[in-house]
DNA sequence: AGCACGCCGACT
DNA sequence: GTCGGCGTGCTC
């Protein structure tokens, strides 16, 4: 206990930032108090050779090891922990959830710079407010300085606290004469602590008119703020889920509270940005990787003084620090971007329904097509159900159809029937929307001689024909070569494309369209940075009649003037080995169908077929999303899958056979000894793409009934299998929760 | 993850 | 005779 202790001899627990499992034990620095020993501080500390920061865990007097092994804290880096009690707790939680290391879960919380231990250098009183700077400024000084004017009417009008650097920099633009009346400012401010002032009104503009459905979900969630609760808001797209987001938010920020909402893409946050900055006159801050640091870590230390109500942000932006935590809205929730797919497996939305918990605060969900295990935990009244069922304003829903294809005239992928359609489409003067969820021209380049086909040669895969630029690319290691035009087993010229992709249908659309202008989306055509924003706007001012692309369109954004939607191939979906693609395949429909008669046009989807009877598919298109997560949630439960089970995955990497069978074999036996449970382990087996950049790929999987004898077991295993020598010629990670199983 | 130690091939 | 390859092992 933290009173017995004496400070002549204390050692302090840290966690670092390093693959093991195992903390580290440390010398307390000499002259400290326990005053100084506050968790959750970061330290430097020598660590092999060199340094590292360190996060302080926990202030003993004892250590496994002799103190003279122990090496001696260099110093503490903060006066007072930059993560609540409540957060670190929460990183405790996560790192045994996902039985990753604390040290690199404690890293994952923090941003780059304070994350290698940059000091803090912006305390509050080195913040300047332009809003008090103003004050002391005769507006007539202005009157040739229209810039400056302009500028300073605007931070009049938003309170925005800016840095020391940002100050310098914005004091350089100043006209000599202004310039010393602003210097003298700044002196008298330098010593003014700042303190946020409380905007007088927190809405900018009025809310919209709800209907009673947006209304009642408003209210639900606003009269439990200030409490945990898990809320699930089904939406459809249009049914005006963002407008629910903002009432409720008002609602939080009236209490003084700070909102987190998570988004699963980058793309998404502009649009919503937007939105917040027109509604709130209040400080929004964004946090995601295409960010710099320092403006990361500005939105971080906004957050977690208090000095921004609202972060808007990716998976990255889960752990920042809150002040005054109101709400977690996370939207999308179905996306499996919250899921992070290497090193910390963690899942964003998972972990932030943990967080409200911890933090008393109410946790929303948005989705129009809720995943399965939130709509299980709905069932186990886990979640309370907040349904939009209609769209908002004059908006129809779009019809869905099966197009049959087989004995059908195809030509390269489009049939006659939908080639008619699009043309009835064009000549109304409305856009159509093709999805492929495959880019290039073609994923086979095969001889029709010998029967050869472009594999790679690291991977077990064919290699993609990429036309545009002559090329044969492996989508799963990024070796590419340059596009052969003869067989090399058999040196005859026959080599054919094999297959559809997105360059192939913007190939044909050419000829059969050749009148129209046809926009192909997809990561290829929208590597230079801006590209994307470049199109939709050339989309959305009617100045495109076909867009054409992979699942980049299917995220967010909205073709007011798209009247049908064509999804080029919907099979692809039903026959995978992962239970999850049915669920995925249709989300993709449902979400991709969201972007048709938007406005007051109603919208039509065809799906191209040549499995129209397929139960799944029928489920879908006749009775809808909810009918169809019923059906394949029946099925899960019947053959004990998530979320009716618990699984984590193994997965090992090796260049040579050999060592993983030695791994495996070592695996076994612990698991034979530690397994007393009714967790059933399965595998080893070669993973779907068995080689993968060089390395052989293997996997094992975990299943139990219950959540609890599945980590039981996991807690025992994970730290004896990184103990073993076998494991030190693979790579191996454990994956808690797969939403990927190859 | 870094970073050193350590034991085998082509070079001044 | 050395420089350096990356296999192995450790970090309080």
């Amino acid at each position: 206990m933290a009173h017995t202790l004496t400070p002549d001899r204390l050692i302090f627990r840290v966690a670092i930032s390093v693959p093991v499992y195992r903390l580290f034990d440390y010398l307390a620095p000499s002259n400290i108090t326990l005053e100084d020993c506050k968790p959750g501080v970061r330290l430097e500390v020598p660590f092999g050779k060199g340094r590292k920061i360190a996060f302080l865990l926990e202030v003993t007097q004892h250590s496994e090891l002799e103190t003279s092994k122990l090496k001696q804290v260099l110093r503490i880096l903060d006066d007072k922990p930059l993560l609540s009690a409540k957060d670190i707790r929460l990183l405790h939680w996560s790192s045994r959830y996902y039985h990753h290391p604390l040290g690199e879960v404690f890293s994952t919380a923090f941003p780059a710079d304070l994350r290698q231990g940059k000091p803090i250098a912006l305390t509050t009183e080195k913040c300047y407010s332009l809003t008090d700077l103003g004050k002391g400024l005769d507006s007539a000084e202005l009157q040739r300085s229209p810039k400056q004017k302009n500028t300073l009417e605007k931070f009049q009008a938003h309170p925005t606290y800016l840095s020391e650097a940002d100050l310098s920099a914005w004091n350089d633009n100043w006209r000599p004469a202004v310039k010393q009346l602003v210097s003298k400012q700044l002196l008298q401010l330098d010593l003014k602590p700042l303190k946020q002032t409380a905007p007088t009104t927190l809405l900018r503009n009025p809310a919209l008119h709800c209907n009673p459905a947006q209304q009642l979900a408003i209210d639900t969630v606003s009269t439990n703020l200030g409490q945990f609760g898990v809320f699930l808001l089904e939406g459809v797209t249009g049914s005006g889920k963002t407008e629910v987001y903002l009432q409720i938010i008002n609602a939080v920020l009236k209490r003084g509270q700070q909102v987190l909402v998570l988004v699963p893409e980058i793309t998404l946050t502009p649009q919503l940005e937007e939105r917040f900055k027109q509604r709130f006159a209040v400080n929004v801050g964004l946090f995601h990787s295409k960010l710099t640091d320092n403006q990361r870590q500005n939105a971080w230390l906004d957050m977690q003084r208090g000095d921004c109500s609202i972060l808007l942000g990716t998976r990255s932006a889960l752990f920042t620090p809150l002040q005054n935590p109101g709400l977690i809205i996370l939207d999308e929730e179905h996306d499996s971007s919250f899921k992070q797919q290497e090193g910390f497996r963690f899942s964003a939305r998972d972990i932030a329904v943990v967080r409200g918990k911890l933090l008393h605060i109410p946790v929303l969900l948005g989705s129009a097509t809720p995943s399965l295990e939130s709509l299980h935990n709905v069932d186990k009244q886990r979640y309370q159900l907040l349904h939009l069922p209609d769209r908002a304003g004059i908006a129809v829903a779009p019809t869905l159809q099966l197009m049959d294809i087989r004995n059908k005239r195809v030509q390269e992928g489009l049939s006659e029937t939908l080639i008619q359609e699009i043309q009835k489409t064009l000549a109304k003067n409305e856009q159509v929307l093709l999805f492929l969820n495959r880019r290039g021209f073609a994923p086979t380049l095969i001889c029709y001689s010998c029967g050869w086909v472009a594999r790679c040669q690291r991977c077990d895969a064919n290699l993609v024909i990429h036309f545009d630029k002559q090329s044969l690319r492996c989508h799963h290691c990024g070796q590419e070569q340059i596009l052969i035009k003869t067989c090399p087993a058999c040196k005859v010229d026959e080599l054919m494309p094999l297959g559809l992709g997105t360059e192939r249908i913007e190939k044909v659309l050419n000829e059969r369209f050749n009148d129209k202008v046809i926009v192909r989306l997809d990561r290829d055509s929208t590597q230079r940075k801006g590209s994307l924003e470049d199109y939709l706007q050339q989309i959305n001012q009617g100045n495109v009649d076909i867009i054409l692309g992979t699942q980049m369109l299917s995220k967010g954004h909205h073709f007011p003037n798209v009247t049908l939607v064509a999804i080029i191939d919907v099979d692809s979906g039903l026959f995978s080995i992962d239970f999850h693609a049915s669920e995925k395949m249709a989300q993709m429909i449902v979400q991709v169908s969201g972007r048709a008669g938007r406005a007051e046009k109603p919208g039509n989807v065809i799906m191209q077929t040549r499995q129209p009877e397929h139960p799944l598919l029928t489920t879908l298109i006749r009775e809808g999303y909810r009918s169809f997560a019923k059906t394949v949630l029946a099925e899960r439960k019947a053959a004990s899958l998530p979320p009716f089970s618990y699984q984590a995955l193994m997965r090992v990497q090796t260049s040579d056979n050999n060592n993983s069978t030695f791994f495996f074999q070592a695996v076994a036996i612990l698991v034979q000894k530690l397994n007393t449970g009714q967790t059933q382990v399965l595998g080893p087996v070669s993973a779907p793409m068995a080689r993968r950049a060089g390395l052989y790929r293997y996997q094992l999987l975990f299943q139990s009934n219950k959540r609890q004898e599945l980590h039981i077991l996991l807690n025992s295993l994970i730290p004896e299998i990184a103990k073993l020598k076998q494991a030190k010629k693979v790579r191996w990670s454990l994956d808690v929760d797969p939403v990927d199983l190859y």
